[in-house]
DNA sequence: GCAAGGTC
């Protein structure tokens, strides 16, 4: 029996061939400079693999000629008019390599990703295969993690192609075409006849973009439509040495009403407790606390982390990451998923850091006795592990190595132990009200050491005896304001879209450069931070789908997100 | 000249 597996991107039939030959193995080129096969025996199944890949989706979908010209039709014609598939130009030396491939194999094996697009181009490979060997025996490989128990068993148990999930896709595709290409024509052409401002620009319209741009536009009219409100709270503190030598600290004491926002009810308040300012101290407690470590690395948090820490667009974060997996640095950059698979083999992956000057005595400290397995988070992708450094990058420079040492500064932090510190709160009683003081102190730092993003500091409370009774240094009633919610940073719009479902973590990025690229959304720097602001046009194409009064509005997330999820 | 989703 001669086998032909094929799985979604070069580096997967690399991975799958290298644990199913046992590193026992021949290769041979193709025309697509990325793309190999590979040739070994398979004694489980008596069998005979090659192992080959393509590069993502292999098809392409457009209209006709008699539609795909922009004034060839009208564009409500578009939602009636026929879609072809066509295998796309780069494709065309993979679909050459899968047929002459598939010819010579009894058994198709389709190794693309466990996830929804997955089973999509495995279609795509099926349909292709199945051209040039019309009686070729179709099956899928389910696999969660490239780790060789789940490869072999995999390899030994295929199952069949969910061809619901790959329709699912199929009508996602063509919706999105046919909605893109008829509103952006229809935008384009009514709003250059009549706005000189976007003449010669296209203005595009897709189902994510517009969800993307009227987040921005939701938050700005937030900012532009706050009115600040005032407030008042009882300040109350206390001057007293922090230990039996210390200098005087000063400890503030929280209202547990935290402010209320009518003034005369306040000063009643305040009046009161004034009267007698004598505080008392009810009870004093000290508990131990841990600071969490960090949750394996998810692409949409290392966008965030990106933008919030390093300052790099999500894009760029993104394409750099893209480059160090490209090199063999670090592990796949697109995933959803952050929990290591039970069977992930930690330890080697630690030890190629050890030699770094800067974080490789704390590697050693992880192989000495310190490793603690990573926390799990909720999100698996099943096609992909948490993103890793896979082998040890010495001679980056720039924003590569920014990129590169957040990420294993990260990996490490998960495989290290939370922080452990104790929490003291002393509760007082002033006047009748309750107030409260909290202290911090940072015992073991351990995963902090490696981890300089996460901050956990807090001074020690002077010490406080319950039953106690002291004169306040200071208590007063103070007006505060309620203030404006900021405008949208990058890191704030990927976690809108994310929790929203508005794109993927391949393309969340995307659509943010598109918005900005369409002069939908501007760029706006204040003391170091960007913000996201709408441009005229940009709150101008919201508000106008807004009161068409649709039940669900274009610019709101829920269309999409339904659109992504139906089954 | 148009979308979103894969991928190098």
């Amino acid at each position: 029996m001669r086998v032909l597996c094929v799985a979604e991107k070069p580096s997967i039939a690399k991975s799958i061939t290298q644990i199913l030959s046992g590193g026992q193995f021949t290769s041979r080129t193709t025309a697509n400079k990325y793309i190999r096969n590979y040739d070994f025996d398979y004694p489980q199944t008596r069998a005979q693999f090659t192992v080959t890949s393509v590069s993502g989706h292999l098809t392409a979908h457009d209209f006709p000629d008699t539609h795909r010209k922009w004034h060839s039709c009208d564009p409500i014609s578009l939602f009636d008019a026929p879609v072809e598939t066509f295998v796309s130009k780069d494709g065309k030396d993979i679909e050459k390599n899968l047929k002459s491939e598939a010819r010579r194999a009894d058994m198709l094996m389709i190794w693309t990703d466990c996830d929804r697009e997955g089973e999509h181009i495995g279609s795509e490979v099926k349909r292709v295969c199945r051209s040039a060997k019309a009686n070729i025996i179709v099956k899928r490989a389910r696999f969660s993690a490239i780790i060789a128990q789940q490869i072999h068993n995999a390899a030994q148990h295929p199952v069949e192609l969910d061809q619901a999930q790959a329709d699912a896709v199929e009508a996602r595709i063509v919706l999105d075409l046919r909605i893109g290409a008829a509103f952006t024509r229809m935008q384009t052409k009514t709003l250059q006849d009549a706005i000189a401002q976007v003449e010669g620009s296209v203005v595009s319209y897709g189902p994510c973009q517009f969800p993307t741009l009227g987040f921005v536009v939701q938050r700005y009219l937030q900012v532009k439509n706050f009115v600040s409100e005032p407030f008042w709270y009882i300040f109350l503190s206390l001057s007293r040495p922090s230990s039996s030598q210390g200098d005087n600290v000063e400890t503030e004491f929280k209202w547990r009403r935290v402010h209320l926002f009518d003034h005369d009810a306040a000063a009643v308040i305040y009046e009161h407790v004034i009267s007698n300012p004598i505080t008392r101290v009810t009870k004093v407690v000290e508990k131990d606390t841990k600071k969490w470590k960090p949750l394996p690395l998810t692409t949409v948090e290392l966008q965030k982390a990106g933008s919030r820490l390093l300052k790099l667009a999500p894009k760029a974060v993104l394409d750099i990451a893209e480059k160090l997996y490209n090199q063999g640095f670090l592990s796949y950059p697109r995933t959803e998923t952050d929990q290591f698979d039970p069977q992930f083999d930690f330890m080697p992956l630690i030890e190629k850091q050890a030699v770094d000057p800067a974080w490789g005595a704390f590697a050693q400290g992880l192989q000495q006795g310190e490793f603690s397995s990573p926390r799990r988070g909720k999100n698996n992708d099943k096609a992909h592990p948490p993103i890793h450094p896979t082998a040890h990058a010495g001679g980056l420079q720039g924003n590569e190595k920014k990129v590169y040492e957040f990420i294993t500064r990260r990996f490490l932090a998960c495989c290290s132990k939370d922080a452990e510190g104790s929490m003291t709160t002393v509760d007082v009683t002033c006047g009748g009200e309750a107030f409260y003081a909290t202290g911090l102190v940072v015992h073991r730092r351990n995963y902090l050491d490696v981890y300089p993003y996460d901050k956990w500091t807090g001074s020690r409370v002077p010490d406080f005896a319950e039953g106690e009774e002291f004169q306040p240094s200071v208590c007063e009633l103070r007006e505060g304001h309620t203030s404006s919610p900021k405008y949208l940073t990058e890191a704030d719009l990927v976690t809108l879209m994310d929790k929203n479902g508005i794109g993927t973590d391949a393309t969340i990025a995307q659509h943010i450069e598109t918005v900005i690229n369409r002069e939908y959304v501007l760029e706006e720097y204040e003391g170091g931070t960007k913000y996201l602001l709408p441009s005229t046009l940009g709150i101008g194409l919201i508000e106008g789908y807004n009161e068409m009064g649709l039940e669900k509005s274009v610019s709101k997330p829920q269309l999409r997100r339904e659109v992504r999820y139906v089954r």
